[in-house]
DNA sequence: CGAGTTACTTACTGGTCGTTCAGTAAACGA
DNA sequence: TCGTTTACTGAACGACCAGTAAGTAACTCG
């Protein structure tokens, strides 16, 4: 029985049978994941959800654990990779963290379930603590740029820094819980209007 | 074998032996859930962190389910309480509006395991489901008074009102995920803090 | 001191979990 | 066609899961 779902790669000049791609079993994995959490989502559900037995699964990857450990380090790398943008290395601080914030709009947005998964880890595992201390190190960066501006006098310092930041954060993050691609609202214009709220409020401004 | 442990009640006047009341079960049931997540929280691990067996779990509550729902009923009670607090109901808009965030952050850090347990539904049960529903109830009576501030010309109109309630919500959820009562922000303070930011933003004040 | 009520304990059930293993089907080069 | 490599299949393993059944210890009341 051949299987026609996408995810598959055959005829790569390679020997042996086709065989899924370990690209796909990570998006597919996840997506369950997201759906009823790491912990909660079982091998068999994966293979169900892959069309195939769960000793298949095992062909591809080492252990439910190295899924996760996968999915965490694609989304960890491409938040890291905004703080290396061109402009966000250099120039005045407050568009510096602009741009950064930009960024991690862009890839949040890019790779939603990924960034979702990150989003929602609590730290039981080995693998859990570890994606989120790079998760606090991104973080940290972030948290430098903000005290950066606070010094340049573009941000207010009325309220306490790490204060500023967290709330800075949890309103980006929160997209990951209602934002999908394909809406009425464009990535881009998404991005605009977050910066646009956390810098200058919801109020009607006021000159 | 007596327990000494906090939640017990005895000598109050029934037959029988001391218990545990309902409450302290309830309290590290929650704080279980939200450590592991719910699904991969077990009575076993519950009866542990109880300092009992699994089946004396059974006798106060009638499954795991059960625990669930109670937790997630008080948090929302909670919420839906302050729509109907003094001020809440009459006046701008505005006013208003500001006085159920506040309330909303006054609950959040009151009933934090529990707001938070319920913040991180994924709707996977009947019960699940049923507590996202009056979960989306209250942020609907938000969004009406978000729109009827937009309409009094007090709130800006130039961003989706959806996305404008989204990121309120995202900004004050994201609470749950780092505040912790005791430590040198009070809960006034942090109410504060968290409206000043969400109407004024984190720019330096242009006037 | 019983009698009655409450709050358990110990032992167990059927089911699901992540993972492994021996065997095999399918594609390739020679 | 044959041998090799690749990609599986199906069955099984021990551990753990939510929940249950039957017995019993602890307490109050009369």
């Amino acid at each position: 029985m051949a299987h026609a779902s996408p995810g598959r790669s055959a005829g790569n000049g390679r020997a042996g049978r086709e065989a899924y791609d370990l690209a796909s079993v990570l998006d597919i994995a996840v997506a369950a994941f997201n759906d009823h959490g790491y912990e909660a989502t079982s091998m068999g559900m994966l293979a169900q959800r892959l069309g195939t037995s769960k000793s298949a699964v095992y062909y591809h990857v080492s252990g439910k654990e190295d899924l996760l450990r996968l999915a965490l380090d694609r989304a960890l790398s491409e938040l890291e990779l905004v703080l290396t943008r061109d402009g966000a290395t250099k120039g005045p601080a407050e568009s510096r963290l602009r741009l950064v914030l930009r960024g991690a709009v862009e890839v949040l947005v890019k790779d939603l379930p990924y960034v979702t998964l990150l989003l929602r880890l609590r730290g039981n595992t080995e693998v859990e603590r570890q994606a989120l201390e790079r998760r606090r190190d991104f973080n940290n960066a972030v948290a430098e740029l903000v005290e950066e501006a606070r010094g340049a006098g573009t941000m207010r310092s009325d309220i306490d820094a790490r204060t500023t930041t967290r709330l800075l954060f949890g309103m980006i993050n929160s997209i990951v819980e209602w934002y999908r691609p394909g809406g009425p609202i464009t990535p881009d214009r998404l991005a605009d209007d977050v910066i646009s709220v956390a810098f200058d409020g919801l109020a009607t401004a006021a000159d």
